[in-house]
DNA sequence: AGCACGCCGACT
DNA sequence: GTCGGCGTGCTC
């Protein structure tokens, strides 16, 4: 009687044995569901085990083996199983995690094949050769004729009158065609500069088999170019391309070139904000190997790709590829470990890579590749640092910056004021006794929001009016402190009365087709001046941007985060490489009081080998990561004394097995200590070497798990942590 | 995570 | 005398 062994979403690191009669070695990697406790469960069976690890008569029968889907490869269990060693999660939540739900729960999946690829047939040939007056359904034929090739039905649906498509396949002129015809491209690629061949010849010449690179490129060297031409070749030895981007709703563009590029391939992109169904039918796509290319967030490191060929991770820098819940894995790091499984090359791009990757780059573990030059416009902005020392500033503008947007205005340009704070003010305070608006829920202030008249915390989403005097003294002139973009905008506005001003945040765009919106009025040139807030710094092209001025640079100078600068230093390039994409020269403006901080020297030179330098040797005398290894055990729970009590027992069991090496800090409350009424601390464990961290972290969590914690709370563990 | 079992305070 | 509090322990 066979016995299958079930990763199951518990919080707890154990496996469950279950019999199934028909159980045979292929069920392994198939969707269960299971009979557990009181009810039911679904899981993945992991093994067919000789023997129970418990008494044979206490195993339950199987309710169910999902076997229309294929099963789950084993080199996608042991990735899995790889996620949950290294981050120290229970296999059943990574699998959860890394599953699309509805495959999970073991039912079928619907109509797989929902893109087909077609071709023009031979009445199509004749209807367009005898056409003579023009309809919506010519149109697009022609268009699609002009493709060259065979072309998914969504590329037609992406060209002019596309809406014809369903019309052009009923009359028969466009018929489907199964041959995995993934390699055909569309015409008129742009040519490649000197430097982005000399790149992929580099990554060409090392061959198949693992490699890893990091593709160091300026903003606007043509780095998409590159993944694309990498993408083509993969695509053309009939091999899979893994794709990732940081927010797929701020790279529609991304996903639209791809598309385009690859009419005929089979492009599936993957990312939470997915319907059920949308997602799992891309999952088995990827894993069936009708997939060609799978373009996604940071949860498609996990989509199963049996023919494999490069893994391409686009702005490895951004923080979003790491998980700051659940499970906190960094995909870019677990692309890289992919790549190594499947023997495959993986690239790393960035314009400001992540100091753990350049000094991987500089180490030689990493292979570096370079594109110093901008391929899209003639030059690198030019950078000056405002000194605003001694200089009255109007609601935070410089005069310099006033200046500078005046002369935009009178050139027809556009600019961005760049300010890293939403909303009108961070706060609102009583000049007389000193009260700030709190957040009753979280240790915050809560942000001054004039446009819709309320008081909102930007960490637990609660909101309430403005008060018309003081609550705690009666004052009724209070007032709003500090500035953020509402006020910046409403500022602008007054100065710049003829000028259209656009504000973009995350207010502004608060779903994807406002986002949209917001980026289609810009690159239509229907506003003059922009305030925005990181959400600019991503990777669009402005043409008609040629000034980016940066406010309240300084606050995170001196933050107390040791990857605060790394961050500053990434933001404003980022948001610096907005200006002058077009054929105009662009300039970027920091207003600051440290105009002689190597920070902005460095900065406007575009120098980041420099800051990378001076960046590392802080972190090395300091004894931060990339030079140390660390992970952090969070606790929290509704009194700030239960959560430190917890990590105190914690550390006292980590002393009986810590080594020598190891070095454990002191628990002590989070910086922001209450989020959402819950007090939250940490304990920041740190060692020498990755091997010495990860074999003392998987004793204490054994000694962890086995202990019976408080049911009011939770902790989880966070290797490799991005805040500090 | 659920969910049951299991011992101590205010109620029909 | 019961209903129910959540502490503790198990789920194949």
């Amino acid at each position: 009687m066979p016995i299958i062994r079930v990763a199951l979403p518990l919080p707890i690191p154990q496996l469950f044995d279950y019999i199934a009669e028909d159980a045979v070695h292929s069920d392994i990697g198939r969707c269960v569901r299971v009979p557990f406790g009181r009810g039911e469960k679904s899981g993945l069976i992991v093994s067919l085990p000789a023997e129970a690890d418990v008494d044979r008569g206490r195993l339950k029968v199987v309710s169910h083996v999902q076997r229309e889907v294929p099963a789950l490869p084993a080199d996608w269990l042991e990735l899995v199983g790889f996620v949950a060693r290294y981050y120290h999660a229970p296999l059943g939540e990574v699998v959860a995690l890394a599953l699309p739900p509805g495959l999970r729960r073991a039912d079928g999946v619907s109509g797989e094949d929902v893109d087909p690829l077609l071709e023009l047939s031979a009445a199509g040939r004749a209807a367009l050769a005898e056409a003579r007056r023009e309809s919506r359904a010519l149109t697009l034929l022609k268009a699609t004729d002009a493709l060259g090739g065979p072309a998914r039905r969504s590329a037609v649906r992406a060209l002019e009158a596309g809406s014809a498509v369903g019309d052009l396949i009923r009359r028969g002129w466009l018929v489907p065609r199964d041959d995995g015809g993934g390699r055909h491209l569309a015409a008129g690629r742009p040519e490649l500069t000197v430097e982005q061949a000399a790149v992929i010849d580099t990554v060409v010449a090392a061959g198949t088999g693992f490699h890893a690179w990091l593709l160091h490129g300026v903003t606007g060297s043509g780095k998409t170019e590159v993944y694309l031409r990498l993408a083509e070749r993969a695509l053309a030895a009939g091999e899979q391309v893994l794709m990732l981007v940081p927010e797929i709703a701020l790279t529609p563009q991304l996903e639209n070139r791809v598309a385009q590029r690859f009419p005929a391939a089979n492009v599936v992109s993957l990312h939470s904000g997915l319907a059920e169904g949308a997602r799992s039918r891309g999952f088995v796509q990827a894993l069936s190997g009708h997939a060609d290319i799978v373009l996604g967030t940071r949860l498609s490191v996990f989509a199963p790709l049996p023919r494999l060929g490069i893994i391409l991770v686009d702005e490895e820098h951004d923080a979003s590829y790491k998980q700051q819940e659940g499970v906190r894995y960094s995909a870019r790091d677990v692309a890289v470990w992919r790549a190594r499984q499947r023997a495959v090359p993986v690239l790393l791009g960035s314009a400001t890579p992540s100091l753990e990757s350049w000094q991987h780059a500089g180490n030689g573990r990493y292979g570096l590749l370079r594109l110093t030059h901008r391929a899209v416009a003639t030059t690198l902005p030019k950078v000056r640092a405002v000194d605003i020392r001694r200089m009255k500033l109007d609601e935070g503008l410089s005069p310099a910056l006033h200046a500078a947007i005046s002369e935009r205005l009178k050139r027809r340009e556009q600019s961005l004021v760049f300010i890293n704070r939403r909303g009108y003010a961070p706060v609102l305070s009583c000049p007389a006794c000193g009260w700030v608006s709190r957040c009753p829920h979280c240790s915050a202030n809560l942000v001054v929001h004039l446009a819709d008249r309320r008081l909102r915390c930007h960490h637990c989403g609660c909101d309430g009016g403005i008060p018309h005097a003081c609550p705690s003294c009666g004052n009724q002139d209070i007032q709003p402190f500090g500035r953020g973009t509402q006020r910046i905008e409403a500022r602008l506005n007054e100065l710049f009365p003829e000028a259209r001003v656009l504000r973009v945040d995350r207010d502004a765009a608060r779903t994807r087709a406002q986002w949209e919106a917001l980026l289609d009025k810009i690159a239509a040139g229907e506003a003059d001046i922009l305030v925005g807030t990181q959400m600019m710094a991503k990777g669009h092209d402005f043409p008609k941007l040629t000034l980016v001025g940066v406010v309240g640079a300084d606050s995170s100078l001196h933050a107390a985060d040791f990857r605060a600068p790394e961050r500053l230093f990434q933001q404003l390039m980022q948001v610096g490489g907005r200006a002058g994409r077009g054929s105009l020269p662009g300039e970027v403006l920091i207003q600051t009081e440290y105009p002689g901080h190597l920070l902005y020297q460095h900065l406007g030179r575009h120098d980041f080998d420099a800051f990378a330098k001076m960046a590392l040797d802080e972190r090395r005398v300091a004894c931060f990561p990339p030079f140390t290894h660390q992970a952090m055990l969070r606790a929290d729970a509704p009194a700030l004394s239960d959560a430190v009590e917890f990590l105190q027992h914690a550390r006292r069991l980590a002393q009986s097995c810590a080594p020598e090496t190891l070095r454990l800090f002191d628990p002590v409350p989070m910086r922001m200590s209450r989020l959402a009424r819950r007090e939250r601390a940490q304990l920041l464990v740190e060692a020498d070497s990755r091997a010495g961290l990860q074999g003392f972290l998987g004793q204490w969590m054994t000694m962890l798990y086995a202990q019976r914690t408080p049911r009011e709370l939770r902790w989880q563990l966070d290797v490799d942590p991005l805040d500090v």
